[in-house]
RNA sequence: GCCGGAGUAGCUCAGUCGGUUAGAGCAGCGGAAUCAUAAUCCGCGUGUCGGGGGUUCGAGUCCCUCCUCCGGCACCA
């Protein structure tokens, strides 16, 4: 089966933040999990380049628009490898071939009729050069960043005919309860949709900066309708002379943030619908990561506090997994949640070093230090395989549902299982009686194949320390269908360097 | 204002269709062990499950009401 999971792509005005780390890491945990599930999967990233926010912030550096989102959007390119991020491609708005795919399905929504020409009446303000929202305009209808009184202008747009798909979408939602998830912005979009839908603008005729409308080369489309078309388009051209739109869409899963919830849950199915295409069968909203500084005080995530919670720096110091770890692990996915740079210590050390790495210390030294790192082949102890393989299927079934937290959750109460079972077996003692030599090695064979499948378990999350302990165990297969007790041959298990070393000091 | 979510141990949270003495992790206190990154394991909680009322043999779980916090109520990407 195909499985196609999405991020959302990155508007190239800011700069890269934890935020946009969090969204890709969840993404790649999806299409990593399902790869081991031996599906085919597709992964795609990318960045948003046009509108009036890069055209304006273009301007004010000096630089032609396409100048600047060349110079930003490598930015976005290079933290994929940095968060070892498994994207199968990179979408960039600006590629010819998007471009040319938007005007295409665009063209289609016109041509079946969706597309009107109309007046867009609003509050303008001639210093931005812009229109503001009624809520921005306020009652005063002042500009809230120049303080000057705004004029009530009006603009020839292109419309698409948004409140004639207000049934079809109550319909969708109603026959599909896990098109948006979780439920609290399942029931966030439908209410939206059901206080009734305005028709919105499809195109600007007082940028230049987007894709030209086909039609009336005088438009450009708005940014959105360009920038969700992403999710179709790049499977036309990501492989060159290759169109995989047939083989994957459409997708499983978009994941967002819930600032783009009304664009994705509402806007985006309304266009396919329009198009006659069909649509994805998730879309997957995630919170927001709080920073909490040491004080105790949450704010939202800025560039300001961003070096409150520095991904990159966390990165350098402790490694690209810990931030996986870290990210997917402390904040109940699907909510909004507290992060910090003690919280991110506590479970560093507490889970990764403690639980996991010392784990990983222990099992591999015992079997090096009793049995020459040969893993005894024998029984193993029912009771411990029993706990262990039941974990892959729990990790499907909470995977499936994009429960990341939970799936490693289930994952680490093995963890601390074996830890548990190391230490009611004692096999320090067995050791010291030859005459229970053969329980030794069954506690060794039993605990070394539980680590593999923890490993195998752990890769979508810990893809560097899985290989790593995978390696040591001389048991590199990492397909799912291994994740069971005694489904993976172990070779000569080698010492292994502290996983999760600690800070010194 | 309207709609939706949340309020459970010091902290972060889990509690599926209402059913046995309400759970986990962390932090704290006490102990055991020594294979291991001094890591691990065991024991220890008088929690008004936000307040009040109701339904029921039985409610954290359903209904009503009140309080507090958060989100949405559209063209900012």
């Amino acid at each position: 089966m195909s499985f196609y999971v999405t991020t959302p792509i990155y508007y190239v005005n800011a700069a890269p933040h934890l935020g946009h780390a969090y969204s890709t890491i969840a993404a790649d945990v999806l299409a990593r999990h399902m790869r081991q599930r031996g599906e085919d999967v597709f992964f795609l990233t990318g960045t948003d380049e046009h509108g009036e926010p890069v055209a304006l912030a273009a301007e004010k550096l000096g630089l032609t628009p396409q100048e600047l989102v060349d110079r930003n959007a490598p930015r976005f390119i290079d933290l994929m490898p940095l968060l070892n991020v498994s994207n199968d491609f990179f979408i960039r708005t600006t590629d010819p071939e998007h471009k040319a795919r938007v005007q295409e399905v665009l063209s289609t929504i016109r041509d079946n009729g969706h597309v009107y020409e109309g007046v867009y009446e609003g509050w303008y303000c001639p210093r931005c050069a812009d229109f503001k929202t009624d809520a921005e305009a306020g009652e005063d209808h002042l500009c809230p960043i120049h303080r000057i009184p705004l004029i009530r202008e009006k603009e020839d747009n292109y419309f698409f005919r948004l409140s004639a798909f207000q049934d079809e979408l109550l319909a969708l939602f109603d026959a599909q309860p896990d098109f948006v998830m979780p439920r609290h912005r399942y029931n966030e979009a439908r209410s939206f949709i059901a206080s009734g839908l305005q028709d919105v603008s499809l195109s600007r005729s007082t940028l230049t900066w987007g894709v030209p409308v086909p039609w009336d080369e005088s438009h450009v489309f708005y940014v959105w309708f360009d920038a969700l078309l992403n999710y179709y388009t790049a499977l036309s051209y990501a492989r060159p002379g290759e169109d995989l739109t047939e083989r994957f869409w459409p997708a499983q899963f978009h994941i967002i943030g819930k600032d783009i919830l009304k664009f994705h849950t509402v806007f985006w199915p309304a266009m396919l619908l329009a198009a006659g295409l069909p649509l994805p069968e998730h879309v997957f909203v995630h919170g927001f990561l709080l920073m909490r500084d040491d004080s105790g005080e949450e704010h939202k995530m800025s560039k300001s506090l961003g070096n409150v919670l520095d991904p990159l720096q966390i990165i350098d110091e402790f490694g690209t997994d810990a931030l996986r770890y870290y990210c997917m692990r402390e904040v109940s996915f699907g909510h909004d949640g507290s992060v910090s740079a003690a919280g991110f210590a506590a479970r560093y050390e507490s889970e990764l070093a403690n639980d996991l790495g010392n784990l990983a210390s222990r099992i591999t030294a015992m079997v090096v230090r009793y049995r020459d790192g040969v893993v005894p082949e024998v029984e193993l102890d029912p009771e411990l395989a029993a706990e262990i393989d039941t974990a892959a299927p729990e990790v499907c079934a909470l995977l499936d549902a994009a429960d990341l937290s939970a799936a490693l959750e289930a994952i680490w109460q093995r963890v601390r299982h074996c830890n548990r079972y190391v230490e009611t077996q004692a096999p320090w003692t067995l050791a010291k009686d030859p005459d229970r030599a053969g329980e030794l090695d069954r506690v060794l064979a039993s605990l070394a194949e539980a680590l593999r499948v923890i490993a195998v378990l752990l890769q979508p999350w810990l893809p560097e320390s899985s290989d790593k302990l995978l390696a040591a165990l001389a048991a590199p297969e990492v397909d799912l269908d291994g994740a069971r007790m005694q489904a993976g041959r172990l070779g000569t298990i080698s010492r292994l360097d502290p996983l999760f070393p600690k800070p010194q000091g």
